[in-house]
DNA sequence: GATTACATGTAACATGTTACATGATTAC
DNA sequence: GTAATCATGTAACATGTTACATGTAATC
């Protein structure tokens, strides 16, 4: 026991835990998979078959196959050791997060094209944050009438709703001030511009003024 | 001309977008990639290197090289062409955006650790909006000073701030409001912690009740 | 003149996605 | 019984990262 593991993914880590919350098929799991993690890691589906048998070959999942019609299936379900390494796993810190919004590039870049290309890409950001909307309204709908899968893990699933739905809340509210804004506008020419998008820097969120805290530096 | 051309990748967009707004060295393009895009299409430095050749290949740049010492270094400018498949892109809509964030996974996965596990994975979360926040304060700064590399970009680059700023500002108030959350917990048992979980729900907020202009369906 | 930091790149590798293939089940 | 959809997977490919290698300038 305890020798070092082949480093695994956070992806791995979040395969095995997923079969750790209730053993089920591969396919079960790309499923569940999308359902839960699009919004904060998204992967596709098929990685999952692979994965899953990778951590099988490890020790940390055991595979039960059995047959529809003449076709196999494969269920899996984890072992102690699976447990013991999700517990590892949660001791170290977190990596960082990575947010990728070409949107975001397509400001940065807008004065190579039109005030009508921006607009529209103002507009398939506000899009997208109101289907996000839908889906945590969903979640909500899901836990209130106690229908939702894993009741048990409410308090933990809030944490998350609160952040997803809220990104989701100040993204739409983003992409309507900044609809707005271009909307006044007759062309992306920088004259006349400036002052305002300068004032608007005041309004910045400040940096909180007293850590709580803050670890020591050495 | 028109030929169509072999699908350029979002990035190749970036770095050619970069080129065209300044005239620049291989290096410094991957300097100012860091410091412009890192939250919003972060990439590692040594991919310009590629992909600076193909664009010049393409003829969407061209290359001048000259010598530092017996160095060679080549300086990439856009051309014509590379302006052109810019504003062509401009003009498609945007993909959709990707957050990656492990610190949300861990809340998902909680239970197979500690109280405390969750709790270091808040504080980092904290931690990371706070160095996110400085940097927009950073920029600001420029800005207001007038000492910012492209001043008379100042009204596109105002939305972009507005935007990265209030996540930070969101990220860190989300994270402050959890860890108190978890601190007044014990452990991680659901035992006595549903009620106020679901409570939490009902302040989600709604889905915007008159959507501006939302597509006619077809 | 040795050490360190900046500048410029390459190669090997890791990770992930798209497109396809094909069996089983359901709906008509 | 045939079309559509669900279930299960594989293989080829695309994209991106880490680790290294090495020249040049700055500093002390």
């Amino acid at each position: 026991m305890s020798s070092t593991l082949p480093t695994l993914t956070t992806t791995s880590y979040a395969i095995l835990g997923m079969v750790g919350l209730r053993s089920c098929t591969t396919y079960e799991l790309g499923k569940a998979m999308q359902r839960s993690f699009d919004y904060f890691w998204p992967r596709a589906r098929s990685l999952v078959y692979a994965e899953v048998k990778r951590l099988a070959t490890l020790g940390l999942l055991t595979a039960h196959k059995d047959f529809v019609g003449r076709r196999a299936r494969t269920t899996y379900t984890i072992t102690v050791e699976g447990r013991a390494a999700l517990a590892a796993w949660l001791n170290r810190p977190p990596q960082g997060f990575a947010l990728e919004m070409e949107g975001l590039l397509r400001i940065y870049l807008a004065n190579f094209g039109t005030r009508d290309d921006l607009l529209q890409a103002l507009e398939t950001m506000r899009q997208e944050a109101i289907t996000m909307l839908a889906i945590a309204a969903d979640f909500k709908q899901g836990y209130l009438t106690g229908t939702a899968p894993f009741m048990d893990q409410v308090h933990l699933r809030a944490l998350l709703n609160d952040f997803l739905s809220n990104f989701a809340a100040f993204t739409y509210e983003w992409a309507v001030r900044s609809l707005a804004t271009v909307s006044s506008w007759s062309d992306l020419d920088p004259t006349g511009k400036q002052a305002a998008a300068l004032e608007t820097f005041t309004h910045i969120p400040p940096l909180p003024d007293s850590p709580l805290d803050k670890p020591a530096e050495k």
